[in-house]
RNA sequence: GGGCCUAUAGCUCAGUUGGUUAGAGUGCUCGCUUGACAUGCGAGAGGUCACAAGUUCGAGUCUUGUUAGGCCCA
């Protein structure tokens, strides 16, 4: 595209070009992974996979920080010339999706039950054709750079396979088994769901009752306390602290269970019982409380229930058999108030688990249902991250994740739905015979063998995600190249129930570390520091912030946002990207906003300057002539390296924010303006030098720019001179160029860039009018060029003659005396030149001060010491020369 | 109850191993159509680095305690 195409256009309007290069992109094919090529036996591989998002999901505010965090390694390392594949895909999501479609049956009049299971699983896939994969759509926008062509499902052929496999051979080694164990029953859905998915709420309101339980000998009682007291027909126990003196002669006799026929229960004793909460007796259900398990399995206590999965009280509950908890509980209190065993009734506020899916209070229960043994997996995962084999960025992460595998229990993987991986499992008979049980894709010969009505929790097929999608359990090359992959980046929350066992099944199954490095990226908030949802109205949709749509009430100042582009969000979200929560901040998109347009429109006047000059076509390349040339080659040499090195230790908010520095504190307000002058006035080999580096500049700014805000750059490289260019996206990293380093050229622009901020800053203060050119003169010779960019920058007017001065502005070693002009208030320049000289007086009394300290000459470092005394001695000079 | 993190400008956050006068963006004030950009340019004000003690020649940075907020586990 030619350059005069940008002639009007003087702002980047993202929205009119991002949609159009995200199809460039797709079409041509720069995403896709690219064949092993056999010429290059060493090329090294990148690969991420994606956590697959909820084929239910939309993009979310996590989404667009992660998918921008990836796809800022993804196309980092396509430009580095590796081979890279980011893999993409989504997740069934077993509660989530089912509940979803049976809401969508419940509007219909229609239920999950009327259509049956394979019907319900026809609506669901049918479902998901439709609505399933929005997200897929969202991605492309945000330019996630994902291999779209190879997406994957958790429940597509090649995956189920894995996942038969997975269950199958893990029964066979025996570290799947069936059993009676404590799960989060979730009365909603009618299904154990796993601890993800439960939610503690904080400041519930409940009744502590306290009950009397007699002793069997008639003599005394002791008091227990509970909030749940229909779940007295489960207890098997009343436990006190072996400590606690006044129960000390109770241990080991029985108490009698009210309301219970006269079934007695022993008094035990164990450490977990606090002795100050409510009697310090506890009583033991360990049908129903995860702590009462753990204390009854401790003394080999059964674990009856008292409550079925039906949510209805057991035949053990005698006469409340049948009725709902609720009831239960209602009636089971007045029967206790009756009999007299209810001694009080106390307000109590608790954290109580509730069911994130259905908003049902979690039911704590025992049901027979599939484990998974996690002892012998576990172990190798800790090692994997001790040993470093897999590093978990930032480091304290790591620790949380060694200390739950250390402590990890059996993982219930069994799932009350219809949607998700059926259990490879066949009964025939009474299903909880062992012997009438068979683990195999297909039943066994004979009659009568049905299958589990089960499936996987969604957990155990996302924990074969690494390698399941790259192919196994085949050998195939994928799998080969990419496995183990170099990055996972992912939220916190999900460090346990995904990251650690994709590192134990992958260490398992796919006989390796599953991925490298992790990072586990902020938590993003509202603007408020809230929790960000839409029930709150704390949300934010990324794509109303790329597209310009409406803010949600936690912004005050209402209205749209404007359309900032794709740009400015992924910006946005990397440069706040750095401590653990953060929250979201519309200056930074905005600040990323402004870094495209910046880029924008200093390109387009590079490019129409030249194109104006004929010198349109000139081929970009470093031909520096001056100190500002070498030294912003210089500078991108550094930038360039700086970027590449926090990208890759996942500093993200200092490779966005270095960028937003360089182009706008370097290139754009000092290597432009610097250029300015030489390109106008300068002879004609000037210019056309001016030109290549110019040119070359902008390239490799666009270069090093691209993985974090790909949109403008690949936009802004199109315009670029050169047919043969192609995309940005598949353009080459700059190499390394160790001649590029300047430090010489440096220090020296860095000098003009102090002495023409002081002297603006002093002709601010003296009243001098901006267009205003002041005659001055330079106590020592700064060389041709270094004098030329400081009338420029300065306007100042260089005169060699010897009058007195007015003025005198001091900065580093240089000196500026100023004559009179009419343009100077001479009052104000005076309080200005008190002001300076009352400035360096008291820095020079602090540094003396230290100086002569003589602790501090003799014990800290000698440079430390001289770099002290150099300072001093240009204070001085600064104070003689006002 | 156990463990962890955080506290720096009005706001949101940087600040490597202790070593210039603690920085940026944004907001605020003042000035400017300066040969791309008013989504611009230039300048300026604004901080007892939560509080207290300690280590050190020297502490935003290290140690201990206090306070406040957050997270994880039980």
């Amino acid at each position: 595209m030619p350059a005069s195409d940008l002639s009007t256009r003087t702002r980047y309007e993202p929205a009119e070009v991002e949609p159009e290069i995200v199809e460039r992109w797709l079409s041509s094919g720069a995403y896709e992974t690219p064949p092993a090529d056999p010429s290059r036996p060493d090329q090294e591989t990148f690969s991420i996979a994606i956590p697959p998002p909820n084929v239910t999901g939309v993009l979310h505010m996590g989404h667009a920080l992660n998918g921008s965090i990836q796809d800022s390694l993804i196309r980092l390392n396509r430009m580095r010339g590796k081979r890279t594949k980011w893999i993409l895909g989504t997740d069934h999501a077993g509660i989530a999706t089912q509940t979803q479609v049976e809401k969508k049956l419940a509007r219909e009049g229609r239920s999950r039950e009327e259509l049956g299971r394979e019907g319900f699983t026809v609506e669901t896939q049918a479902w998901r054709k439709e609505y399933g994969g929005k997200i897929i759509e969202q991605f492309k926008r945000i330019g996630a750079s994902c291999d779209y062509s190879g997406e994957r499902f958790t429940m597509d052929d090649g995956y189920v396979r894995a996942v038969q496999k997975v269950f199958i051979d893990l029964f066979e080694q025996g570290l799947i088994y069936r059993d009676h164990y404590m799960v989060n029953w979730d009365p909603g859905s009618g299904s154990a769901i796993s601890d993800l998915e439960v939610e503690e709420q904080e400041g519930v309101e409940d009744v502590l009752y306290s009950i009397a339980y007699p002793f069997a000998d008639g003599d005394g009682e002791i008091v227990v306390a509970t909030v749940r007291p229909e779940t007295m027909f489960g207890d098997v126990a009343v436990a006190v602290n072996p400590e606690d003196e006044r129960y000390a002669s109770a241990i080991g006799r029985e108490v009698e269970l009210p309301l219970s026929g006269g079934r007695t229960i022993p008094v035990i004793a164990d450490d977990h019982v606090k002795v100050d909460f409510g009697s310090g007796a506890l009583k033991i259900t360990p049908g129903h409380d995860p702590n009462d398990f753990e204390i009854g399995r401790r003394h080999s206590l059964p674990a009856p229930s008292a409550i079925g999965e039906d949510g209805r009280m057991t035949e053990l509950a005698g006469e409340f058999a049948g009725l709902p908890t609720e009831d239960a509980k209602t009636a089971v209190v007045e029967a206790l108030r009756a009999s007299g065993a209810l001694r009080a009734e106390d307000p109590y506020v608790h954290t109580v688990p509730f069911s994130q899916r259905s908003g049902k209070r979690i039911e704590p229960l025992i049901s027979l249902q599939w484990f998974m043994k996690m002892d012998e997996l576990a172990k190798p995962a800790i090692e994997a991250v001790t040993d470093g084999r897999v590093t978990i960025h930032p480091p304290v992460q790591s620790r949380r994740y060694v200390d739950w595998l250390s402590e990890i229990r059996p993982w219930c993987v069994s799932r009350q739905l219809w949607w998700g991986h059926q259990l490879p499992v066949y009964y025939r008979g009474d299903s909880q015979d062992p012997t009438e049980t068979y683990v195999g894709i297909e039943p066994p010969e004979g009659e009568g063998w049905t299958r589990d009505e089960d499936v996987m929790d969604t957990w155990f097929s996302s924990g074969l995600w690494p390698f399941a999608t790259l192919g196994w359990p085949d050998e195939t090359d994928d799998l080969k190249d990419f496995y183990p992959t170099s990055v996972l980046s992912t939220a916190r929350d999900i460090l346990h129930l995904w990251v650690a066992r994709m590192v134990m099944l992958g260490l398992r199954f796919g006989g390796d570390v599953p991925f490298e490095d992790v990072y586990i990226h902020s938590v993003i908030q509202a603007p408020d520091g809230r929790r960000m949802s839409k029930s709150l109205g704390t949300g934010i949709d990324p794509l109303d912030v790329i597209n310009g749509g409406p803010r949600p009430p936690v912004f005050k100042q209402g209205g749209d946002f404007p359309a900032y582009g794709a740009d400015a969000v992924r910006f946005g979200l990397l440069a706040i990207s750095t401590t653990q929560d953060v929250r979201f901040s519309e200056d930074k998109v905005q600040q990323g906003q402004q870094l495209a347009n910046k880029l924008f429109n200093a390109t387009r006047f590079v490019l129409l300057q030249l194109e104006e000059r004929g010198l349109g076509d000139i081929a970009a390349e470093p031909r520096p002539r001056t100190d500002a040339d070498r030294w912003i080659l210089s500078r991108l040499e550094r930038v360039a390296r700086q970027t590449a090195e926090s990208l890759d230790g996942f500093e993200f908010a200092k490779a966005s924010l270095g960028l937003y520095d360089f182009v706008y504190g370097e290139l754009c307000d000092w290597f432009v303006e610097l250029a300015k002058p030489r390109l106008r006035d300068g002879d004609e080999e000037t210019q056309r030098d001016l030109a290549a580096t110019l040119l070359f500049a902008i390239d490799k700014t666009l270069r090093i720019a691209h993985p974090v805000i790909p949109f403008v750059t690949e936009e802004l490289w199109s315009h670029l001179p050169g047919d043969e260019r192609g995309l940005l996206v598949s353009a080459s990293w700059p190499e390394r160029d160790d001649d590029a380093v300047d430090e010489a050229a440096e220090a020296g622009i860095a000098e003009l860039i102090e002495t023409v901020t002081a002297v603006r800053g002093w002709r601010e203060r003296v009243g001098v009018k901006p267009s205003a050119i002041l005659p001055a003169r330079l106590r020592a010779s700064l060389g041709e060029e270094r004098e030329a960019s400081l009338r420029s920058l300065a306007r100042i007017d260089l005169v060699t003659g010897s009058g007195d001065a007015v003025a005198t502005v001091t900065s580093g070693g240089v000196v500026v005396d100023f004559f009179a002009d009419d343009n100077i208030d001479l009052e104000a320049a005076e309080k200005k030149k008190a002001a300076e000289r009352d400035r360096i007086e008291g820095e020079i009394k602090r540094i003396s001060g230290k100086l002569s300290n003589a602790n501090f000459v003799e014990r800290a470092p000698e440079a430390v010491v001289q770099v002290e005394r150099d300072k001093l001695a240009v204070l001085e000079e600064q104070l003689a020369a006002l």
